[in-house]
This record gives C-alpha cells, structure tokens and sequence, in this order.
DNA sequence: CAACGGCTGGCAGCAACCTGCCATTGCCGC
DNA sequence: GCGGCAATGGCAGGTTGCTGCCAGCCGTTG
C-alpha cells in the first residue's frame, strides 16, 4: 500500500503558478471537458492558457480536444472563443448531458481537476497517477464519442427546452396518458396539455408521433 | 496546498480486507463502471461481494446502477450474473464505447478504481477526495446518459418491418392525421389504424409519442 | 388600493384516436 | 362447390387528446 502523487492547490493563481508551465509543455495531447469556462474566473486566466498554448496548437503536434455541454453556447464570449479554438485545429464537442467541474488532462501524464469553491477561491487537484488518470481518461472518451461535433451541434436549430419541458417530454416518452403524467407532474390536465401544446409548437410538429420523432432526433428523449 | 486521501492498494485480497466492509455499509447509492467483470479473477471476490449487498438492495433504499460494455455481455456467466442483478433492483446499463477498468463510488464518499495488474497482481485506488469523486461522477453521469437500459439492449430485436409499415410509419412522421394518411395508402381509417396498432405493438410503444421516439432511434423514419 | 397582465385550472365541446363486433371478400385445400 | 381461414372495412361506443372560454390567483405597476 503506498501513498499517490495527488496535490491540492488553492485558488487560480496557485495553479497557474505552480502548473502553468504545464500548458506550455503539452507534447502530444491536450484534453479538457467541463460544462463551461466559468471555472476560470478571471477571463485573464483563459487569455494567458491560450496565448501559451496557441504556438503549440498551431503546429499540428498536439491533439487538443475539448469536451462541453450548451451552457458553454449561451454566452456568446465563450461562444466565440469556442468557434476560434476550432479554428486553430482543436476538436471541440457538446455533450448535452451534464459534465464536471473543469477536468484537464495533459499527455495523459497530468490530470488537473476544478474541485468547489472554498473561501472564494476554487480548489484543483492535481496528479499523476497512471491508475486516477486513465480511469479518468476512459470516462472522457466514452462522453467523447456519445457528444456531437461543434459545428454539427451549431448547424441545427437550438431546441431550447427548459427542465419542465424535459420532464414532459420523458413523461410522453414514458407512455404515460396525459392524465397520469400531469398528476406525476404536480400539473393539471389543463396545464399538462397546455405544456404539449408549446413543445409541439416548439418543435414544429402536428402530431404527438411526429412530436416524438423530432424530440428524439433533437436527444430530448434520455 | 495539501496532500489529499488516495491509497494504493495491491491485489484484491489487499483491498476486501481493507475496503471490503464499504461493500455492506453502503446506505444510498452504489455506482459501478466497468468493461466486464474480469477485474474479480476470483469469482469468490465477487460472490463475497453479491452476498454482502444483496440485503441492502433488496431493501430498495440504495439505488445501485451498473454500467458495463456489451463485452459482459458475451460472456454468459456475466450476462446471468448482470441479469441477476437487474431482477435484485439495480439499473443496469450498456454503453457501446470503452469504460475504465472497474470504477466504484459508494455513496458519493468513497471511490475506487482498478488499474493495471503489476507482478500478478491488480492495482487498486481508493480515495475519499470529494474533488476526484465529483469529477468522476460527472463524467459517469454523462455516460450513463448516453447508454442503453439492459433489457432494452437485449432484447433489441430486428424490427421485422415491412415496406407498408415503413409508408404507414413515414405518414405518421409526416404528421397527417390517420384519415389522409388513410386515403393516401388506399386504406380504409379502420385498416390503418389496424396497421398503426400492429406498428405500436411491435415497437413496444404505448403511446403514438413513444412509437414516434422508438421508430426514429430504429431509424425507421427517413 | 386598484388596475393590469401573466399564469393557472376547471369546464365544455369537439376532434382524433382506439377497439370489439360482425358482415363481407378473397384465397386456399379438400 | 364448399368449408375454413385470414384480411378487410363498416359501425358503434368508448377513451384520449385538443382548445376556447372564463374565473381565480399572484406579483407588478401606477
């Protein structure tokens, strides 16, 4: 039994401090997923990563893949600076489930992962070991290959269904009646049917079977 | 910056001894990710580990998921074994893409990941590290998402449709009501809705709504 | 406070969908 | 021809889904 090289760093500028050279040295592979780029507070953070990383990326040695869910989409900075990563050769995907806290992970050799917030900064772990790293790196790529590619993702018209609507939708998935699923719901039948009525406007459908075709073209089915 | 809780761990004796009573305390929630279950090369570890858990999960107050590739599947004594399970209470899925070795989280405190085997012997790490954990999870929530229920794997039987069941189903996508379908497929409404009952049960579908999910994610809608 | 707008839920009536029953039709094999 | 046999289509009566209307609730605004 043996103790594992894992740190705990507080705050950005630990991090950049103590790991920064690391985004410089990647070799062969950058990977990264995360929901969205709030985890690097200060956009100046995100500014230094990509400056360092750019020369890197530009010369078609590294890999870079970076994983994330629409909440990345709705700001447009980020948006942008997304469609820009693309453009210096990075991968990007979104994956429409959930994804964690900012996960780094460089020349499968180094693993930096964003942890909670304490005392206004946030906390990254950071390790080496083979064993957390490719577990880790197996989990990513199993996300990987279920998430769509950027620009596919850009190309189709944004669904933008808010929860309720998801649960609806699950609960039309499910079979349920109308008169079940509201009462599951906390709905009226009134309202419940309301909902529907939105979603299929929304999703440009004329009938209940068309409607589900179409939620399940958009993922909106789990 | 501070060290954190992971421990190494070598062979499964090592780690029944040490971490094998978090198998039975387990009060909410049992995770499990792997590509089969080849990690147990004693079958008694895994049985140990059946015996301890059955009680708890018969129980119902511990949700136990278990996510697995269709490699355990192919191996009969697995696909029993996952079986078994599912008819216990567990939600078992399959995800078509690779997972980790074995991954195991327990009530979101515990986690432990199998590595690789050096001198005969598997690597285990174990680690109560709310960062890693949450990131794990993450990143197997995201995953789980993305797979198929067991059963509904299984039994994924050919659809078996004919051409007029493709036509009867294209209307359907098409969003007409069964009077114009019916006129348009030479159909009387009664025959047609024979047809479209027939499509249903075959699809498994209780509603038109779930005929119209399950006939796009078969791709029977063009 | 009052007026307003948005959201909700009950009601009613209609449209759409579902199905059991039965007469009819067409196709076998005898 | 004749007795099944399966498929069809009409009918009837049911359920489910759809929506306009109105009354009530609540937070906002003036």
């Amino acid at each position: 039994m043996t103790n594992d090289e894992v740190i705990k760093v507080r705050g950005e500028r630990e991090l950049t401090a103590r790991a920064g050279h690391l985004f410089a040295g990647v070799t062969s592979e950058f990977i990264c997923a995360a929901t969205d780029m709030d985890t690097w507070s200060h956009r100046d953070t995100r500014k230094a990563i990509a400056v360092r990383m750019r020369s890197t990326l530009t010369e078609g040695e590294v890999v870079a893949r970076k994983l994330y869910t629409p909440a990345a989409l709705a700001d447009e900075e980020q948006r942008d600076h997304l469609l820009a990563v693309a453009g210096m050769g990075a991968r990007v995907r979104i994956c429409a489930t959930g994804l964690p806290h900012e996960t780094i992970i460089i020349d499968r050799r180094v693993m930096i992962l964003a942890g909670t917030v304490v005392a206004g900064d946030r906390e990254f772990t950071v390790t080496t070991s083979p064993a957390l790293i490719s577990g880790v790196l197996s989990l990513f790529e199993a996300t990987w290959e279920a998430a769509t590619e950027l620009t596919a993702y850009l190309h189709r018209d944004p669904p933008q269904v808010d929860v309720e609507g998801r649960r609806i939708l699950q609960a039309l998935g499910d079979g349920l009646t109308d008169e079940v699923a509201a009462r599951r719901l906390g709905l009226s039948l009134r309202t419940y049917r309301r909902r529907v009525a939105e979603l299929m406007r929304l999703l440009g459908s004329e009938s209940r079977f068309q409607a589900g075709v179409h939620a399940g073209e958009l993922g909106l089915i789990p």
